[in-house]
Formats: structure tokens, C-alpha cells, sequence
DNA sequence: TTGAAAGCGCTACCAG
DNA sequence: CTGGTAGCGCTTTCAA
């Protein structure tokens, strides 16, 4: 390559030629600045021979159009915002892409800020998005937002839907999965097998999710005829430990369970750690897919959610509203599927 | 909740009270644009008693700067962009999260763009988010995109940084792994174990990281002393399927291998399917670690980069680059470091 | 310390 | 069809 030896100054272009404006191609077009603009923008009703003229002019000066100042005089963002929680959470970051796919139809870029779940530091990183004049807002509220900002925000004009989990304390379009649902089926599945005893493991932070998926584990129990047990319930975090321990415990009591249902794929990933570990084969059925699951031994039977599908909902429901849809606040709740891979099989308990 | 009853009308916001101004806020205050303009974007030398009437008044008519004339006039963006392949792949997902955690620590926003391989796209998305005038762009460029336009915006003062791999046709920074190094680890290591016969599951896709990874395969080849064999080397996709073939072509060699090395994470899944198909048990040794190595029987042993830290590395190249930093481009080649976990020992091939 | 006024680059409304 | 021109909302001289 012949700019090998290319300096600093030209790769960090520091030399700085001011870039070229409307008003210089219209110059070099010999136009009117108007015309220009006409033409950028594709308006039409422009001589083919000016046309032509400004398409060159253009590429001569290396024209693109400053974005700020055309948004600034029409009022347009083209850009909708994404917060999520992780990105680097598969589960998220597949939110996102749905998202995605839905605004590049759309032609609008999706600006994501990935937060923590601290909620001081969610709030500005939220506030800050909002100041560049977003069309909307899809949202993954960490756990304790004050969300009182986002209704004002809501209330001057732009649309915000929640993913994931409800907003609490204001009103918006959400987008949900069915976790209760999803997890009765789970447990319903367990006792169908034959297990009579089944545990939970529910995250430690009560997230939204996984108390639905925990509600949802009672309703399957009720509707299996099954009672439900209070020591069979327990509270976990990510932690292979935490949840080696939690194993320990359950196989101390007198009845120990045959099987487990877990609230979230996180939870599941350490469970199954924690069982290799322990050498232990309780039964199990996740809440969420995960990658591997059909690698795993026995293959892990997951309820799995399709989180394209969410963020694909999640915009249109956005897009509906920037588009002036009006009426009612809408929550709809995407189904869950049980997918069996036989680790919910009745298996003899050893310690 | 007492506002259960909200209308679409105020959802949506369709009364839209036209956004407050800083005019707004200075007839509000009882004083003049200037002074608001000051207070609001921290500049102090105004008089305390002024500070609190602005304050008030912003508080009041829940004013927030618009950004695009913000931008509009001061000629920055505070944004930068990044363009990466597939968000939902984990590897990518991550280097965001370190792109945006250094981003952050400089108040910058990060424009993402997930595009898929068709080059042609590529250049449309990334040339729409150029239009916003990024401070500067990360990318992650598809294998054949069309890069010259690219060079003419840096030359133009956008600094532009490569990541996981160079660009082709143009000079820039860029932050790779050392990919041929790891490959040739990787291999020394199955060498020093005991195989001989180690075949190399390449993507078919000739993207740059796999050619590395290939080439460090033969490098590891030499360093051990051991024979080249092209019958060893296959191309393989993601699919289960198209490793289950290759998988038993290896086995009706004369001198079947004992030991595969795979140059990358999504293959090595795959080929970890194949086997388990098959009931084939070779040696594995795959290039970039995953959430569930240590699962799998054996657990499986991977050569790990850290997308987290090339995220950062990258972030960090072009903010230097922002704030003017000169002198010839820099490739920063990150180490990879080979986690043992067992599925690299000699164990019996049976078909 | 303060306000008036001149633009940043663009679009949209006019009159021609 | 075309060019001039008045702002979009903000920052930044410049005088006062």
C-alpha cells in the first residue's frame, strides 16, 4: 500500500479542512443554496442538469450534510434510545438487536446506554440520553429507578416503553414475557415426570422477574395438586457457591427434593455448576435458554423466552406511539415454550 | 396507582406543550438569554441571587437544553460511534461494554450499530451515523467492506479505530489479539500432552482472525516438531451438521487425528455438538473461551481473549486520537492466555 | 456581571 | 423551477 508511511497528522486528519457546507457546494454548483438542499434532501423538482451539477459538487467537496443542524430545524431526531441494564448479557444484548432491526426499517438509529444497576447513576446516564431530543425511549428499569423524570419526560412528548419488567409508579407501554406461566408449566412438567418434591431457587434481588417466575412456581404447584413447601424455596444469586450451599441444605432435609426449577438463566448456569461440583443430579428446569443447554448432561430442559422477539415488539409498540398512536396504555405479554431436553427426568437423589 | 386511568393523550403526550427554550427560561426568570445560557451550562460569573431565579425557572418549566443546537453551535458531538458485526454475539456485546464504560467515564455517549456482513449495508449504516459527527468511530469492519470513504473521513478529522481486525486497504489504529500466538499455543500444548495427528477446524469464512488462527496452527506445528498435514485442515461453518461431516472424514483417514484445534468460539461449539452426536470424544482445543467451558465433559480447554479490555484499549486509542494525539498509527496486539481445563489430554479415538 | 446581537448549518416559506 | 431569507435554540463575543 503506497500510504504506508502515512503520518499522525493525516490519520488523525488534524489538519482539520473545515468541512465543507451546503453554501460551499452551492457555490461550486453555481446554485442557489436552496436548490442544495433540495437536492440533499431528495426533495424533488429540481432541472436534471442542476441536479447533476450539485450531485458532483458534492462529491468534490466530500459533502455530508450536518446532521445537527438539520435536526435542530426540523425538530427531528431520528433516534430512538435504549437502556438496558448489562449489554454483555446475551439475554440483553439479543433485546437490543431485535430493537435494532425494527429502527434500521424504520431508518432511525437507536442510541444504547448500558447501565448498572445503580439507580443514581441510571437516572443520568437516562437524563443524558433524553437531551439529545430522542423520539422515544425503550427501557430495562433497573430494579429501584425513581422513574418520576420519565413521566414528566413521557408527558412532554416522548413515548417510553418498558421491557422486561413494569415500570413502578408510573404508566407506560411494556412489553413482558409470560413468567408465571412459564414457570407453572415448568413446574407442572416436573410433576407430570413424577416429582412429588420440587424446589425453587429464586434470585436474591427481587427483581420483578423472578418474583413472577416464583408466584408462578406456586400457581404450578396448586395446579399439580401439589403443596408447597417453604424450605423448598430458596434464595440464591449467581454464585456456584451460594447455590452449593442452598444444594447442601435441601439434601439435609428430611424430604428432600427431587428436582428443581430455577427463576432465571444465570441461576441455572450456577446450579448446574454447583451440582458438577457436588456431584449431585437433581432434576432441573430453567427459566430461560441458554446457548449450550442441549450440550449439557442431561441436556437442560429450559422455558424459553425469545428476546428478538421482545425488542422487535418493544419498537413497534414505540414507533406506533411516535407515530401518534393514541389510546390506552399497552401491555402485552409475549408467550413462553417449555423446551424439553430430558433433565427433568426423574432421577434416583444421591447425596 | 392513581393514575391507572391515564389516557393514551397523556402517554403518548399528544398535547405536546412545545418543548421550553432558554427564552422561556429568561422571561421566566426575569433575565436575559446570555445569562441563562451561562447557568446552564456551568460557566459561573453570574450573580448567586440570578443563579437560584434560573434554576427555579428551569425546575419549573422542566427545561432541558436541546442538544442539537447545543451541538449545532459548539461544533462537538460528544458521541462517538461504534459499528460492530452481530450485537448478540457474546464476544461483540462485550467489547461494547468496555467501548461504553470508558465512554462513560468521559461523559461521551456511544452510538452503536450492529450490521450484518452484507458490505454493502455496512457502508450505508455507518455513513449515516458519520452524518452525526461523531467524534470519532470504533469499528469492527466486515470482512469485504468497501473501506475508502472511510479514509476520506479521517483524513476529513474523524478518527477511526479498528478492532479485532485491520482494515484492509486503509491506515489506522487498531487493537487486535494475538491470534497467530494463541493458535500456536494451543497446539503446543496438545503436542505436549502427547497427540501427534491435530487437525484444524477452520471458519470457512476466510475472515482475518481465522486465517491468523490457521496460521498459528502451522506455527505451533513447527515449534513442536510436528509434521504439516493438509489432510488435517478442514473448513467448517457453525453448523453441527457440517463438523458431524468433517468430523467423520477425519476419522477414515489412514491416520486419523487424536486432537482437534478449532479457531473459534462458535465452531468449537459446534464441533462440541458433533461429538457428542457422534459419541466421538477427540482432544479439543478451541480459540476464545465461553460461558460454559467449564461444563462441558470434558470441561474445554480455550485459548481467551478479553473482549472487555479490547473494548477499552480501543476506547481509549481513539479518544487519544480525539484530544489530538499524533504520530503514526498503532496496532496494539493483546495477549490471550490459554485456560487448561482438561479436554486437551490424550484419550482414546474411538469412531 | 449582564444583555443584545451575530451566527452555527440547515430547511421552508416566499416571491419571482 | 429557483434563489433569497427568516429563523430552529443555543453559545459567544462585545459593549455597557
Amino acid at each position: 500500500m503506497d500510504d504506508a508511511g502515512m503520518t499522525a497528522a493525516q490519520a488523525a486528519g488534524d489538519a482539520a479542512p473545515r468541512r465543507a457546507t451546503m453554501k460551499d457546494v452551492a457555490a461550486r454548483a453555481g446554485v442557489g443554496l436552496s436548490t442544495v438542499s433540495r437536492v440533499v434532501s431528495g426533495k424533488g423538482g429540481v432541472a436534471p442538469a442542476k441536479v447533476r451539477a450539485v450531485e458532483r459538487a458534492v462529491r468534490d467537496l466530500n459533502f455530508s450534510r450536518n446532521d445537527f443542524a438539520h435536526r435542530l430545524r426540523t425538530g427531528t431526531s431520528a433516534t430512538i434510545g435504549m437502556v438496558v441494564t448489562n449489554i454483555s448479557d446475551p439475554f440483553f444484548s439479543a433485546l437490543v438487536s431485535g430493537v435494532e432491526e425494527r429502527a434500521r426499517a424504520r431508518d432511525q438509529l437507536v442510541l444504547v446506554a448500558s447501565v448498572t444497576d445503580d439507580s443514581a447513576e441510571a437516572e443520568r446516564v437516562i437524563r443524558r440520553l433524553l437531551q439529545r431530543r430522542l423520539d422515544g425511549l425503550i427501557l430495562v428499569a433497573p430494579e429501584d429507578a425513581d422513574l418520576r423524570f420519565l413521566q414528566e419526560e413521557q408527558r412532554a412528548g416522548t413515548p417510553v416503553v418498558f421491557v422486561d419488567q413494569p415500570p413502578t409508579g408510573m404508566d407506560a407501554d411494556v412489553v413482558v414475557v409470560d413468567n408465571e406461566g412459564g414457570a407453572a408449566a415448568a413446574v407442572r412438567h416436573l410433576h407430570e415426570v413424577g416429582h412429588r418434591r420440587i424446589a425453587c431457587f429464586a434470585h436474591v434481588s427481587g427483581r420483578y422477574t423472578s418474583a413472577r417466575r416464583e408466584a408462578g412456581y406456586y400457581r404450578g404447584l396448586a395446579q399439580a395438586g401439589l403443596p408447597a413447601d417453604p424450605a423448598l424455596v430458596v434464595s440464591v444469586d449467581d454464585e456456584v457457591d451460594v447455590c452449593t450451599e442452598a444444594l447442601l441444605e435441601l439434601a439435609r432435609l428430611p424430604d428432600p427434593p427431587t428436582a428443581i426449577f430455577s427463576t432465571n438463566g444465570r441461576t441455572t448456569k450456577a446450579i448446574l455448576g454447583a451440582q458438577r461440583l457436588l456431584g449431585s443430579r437433581l432434576a432441573l428446569i430453567g427459566f430461560d435458554d441458554f446457548d449450550l443447554a442441549v450440550l449439557m448432561d442431561p441436556p437442560t430442559t429450559t422455558i424459553v423466552q425469545d428476546p428478538v422477539a421482545i425488542g422487535r415488539a418493544a419498537a413497534d409498540l414505540l414507533f406506533s406511539r411516535i407515530a401518534g398512536r393514541t389510546g390506552p396504555v399497552q401491555h402485552i405479554t409475549l408467550a413462553t415454550r417449555l423446551v424439553e431436553r430430558g433433565s427433568g427426568e426423574l432421577v434416583p437423589y444421591r447425596d
